[in-house]
DNA sequence: CTTTACATTTTTGAATCCAATAACCTATAT
DNA sequence: ATATAGGTTATTGGATTCAAAAATGTAAAG
């Protein structure tokens, strides 16, 4: 795969996920290929990939067009990386962490409760957590031993909104994703503790529910009600290499 | 995607699981192509999405060649399928069975038990109950309710042998292949039974557990260590539509 | 008004050609 | 013997053209 080509799936990508090119939206091979500037061919190849990836629904017998995601697809995708993480942090629990994997949790707790301490946030602090949050994420799927794992997670998180990459900040109700995002970080010193302890099974059902964080608590406390200007959306995955 | 595009794609499928490309083989479009009497055309794009599909790896800066899978990828794929087919187990139970996945799943035991029902078996009942076995975790799987599960499972499927479909026969070990396909047996009952009964947890663990039937079972049992010429495997998988 | 048939247009798929790049080989210098 | 430089070959990537197939539009019939 050439550097064009790569450009090409992820221009393509990028303009998927800001809504460039709108969910259901058709698209035609002649037309991207004008505005990307280049010819059909890195096109054609790049759609086929795209719609493998999930990204793309089929149109008729042929062409594509943007997927289009129910809430239903979306939740189930958070159901499933849930059950995967918590395998995950299990499976790190059952081989026991090493020191530097052991640092790296610890100081994203750290600093989480550092951004916390001082009783109130703002949006960059939610941004923040977020970054502390994937790492932390990240960290445990990394070393966990499977690659099976890991490769079944990038593949769910192709599923927008699903994965542990995105992030909606709702800046009319900071004092509820401050209740939240506190929840949250607490989960994560439990997941410490029991991969500390080698409670496999302890971190399995923590990690599992964990991933609720994002939506279901967003719901549950209220968050992401405001109005449009109010509500951002942050994306930071699907257009990374 | 044409008629001759899926062609392609499935004979090199077919190829690679039946060992015509050899495991490491590299592959080049030109040969291929007249292997395959197309253009290079087809051949590039098929090439591109066995490759994403996890069939293919990269050979250098470009190019590609059959991927060649180690037994602990193979242990660790079957892993995640046990997790994801525990959690459809689980979400089936929760959801409830309808009359026609109960009775679906009540042939398939049915005949599992006559099948076993003289005491001994042979290659022909391997096979049948193979295809038992298929039908039993897809109906589990195809209404669990979360498609995402689903697709999850099929995408972890194109690790060779950790999927459902694939059986190895040792034909030189058929009282112990017997014995290890009534606990299989016995194992669907019991999944049966803690869906009939809407025990989510129950049937999660059984159905995790259960993942194990094919390749750990088979060394426990011992079977596949017979000479060459009495283990056959069989693949189903990855050559259908 | 609806359905069917036919013609036209649009879009994708395949083939072919050319360009670019990587891999390989050989010769030379250290 | 090893490393480097240069040349050649092989392979893939992109562009273009032609073909095939699907979609659309229009007219006619019921």
């Amino acid at each position: 795969m050439s550097k064009q080509g790569q450009r090409v799936i992820l221009s393509l990508r990028q303009m998927i996920v800001n809504g460039d090119l709108a969910a259901g939206e058709r698209l035609r091979e002649e037309s991207l290929a004008e505005r990307l500037g280049v010819s059909r061919t890195p096109i054609r190849v790049a759609l086929k990939l795209l719609a493998q990836e999930g990204l793309l629904q089929t149109v008729g017998a042929r062409g594509y067009a943007v997927r289009q995601i129910s809430t239903e697809e979306i939740r189930n995708a958070v159901d499933v990386r849930g059950v995967l993480e918590g395998m995950a942090a299990r499976l790190l629990a059952e081989v026991g962490l090493t020191e530097s994997v052991r640092d790296t949790l610890k100081q994203c707790l750290d600093q989480g409760d550092q951004l916390f301490s001082r009783g109130a946030i703002d949006e960059g602090d939610v941004v923040t957590f977020h970054d502390l949050n994937m790492t932390f994420h990240n960290t445990i799927i990394d070393n966990c031993g499977n690659g099976a794992v890991k490769s079944a997670i990038m593949l769910n998180d192709h599923i927008p909104f699903a994965s542990v990459h995105s992030i909606a900040i709702d800046s009319s109700a900071m004092d509820r994703e401050y209740l939240r995002l506190t929840f949250a970080n607490v989960q994560h010193h439990l997941v410490y503790d029991a991969l500390i302890n080698r409670q496999g099974t302890r971190a399995e059902s923590l990690m599992r529910e964990h991933a609720n964080a994002a939506l279901r608590y967003a719901e549950i406390f209220g968050v992401g009600n405001g109005d449009r200007g109010s509500v951002k959306i942050l994306r930071s995955d699907l257009t990374a290499d």
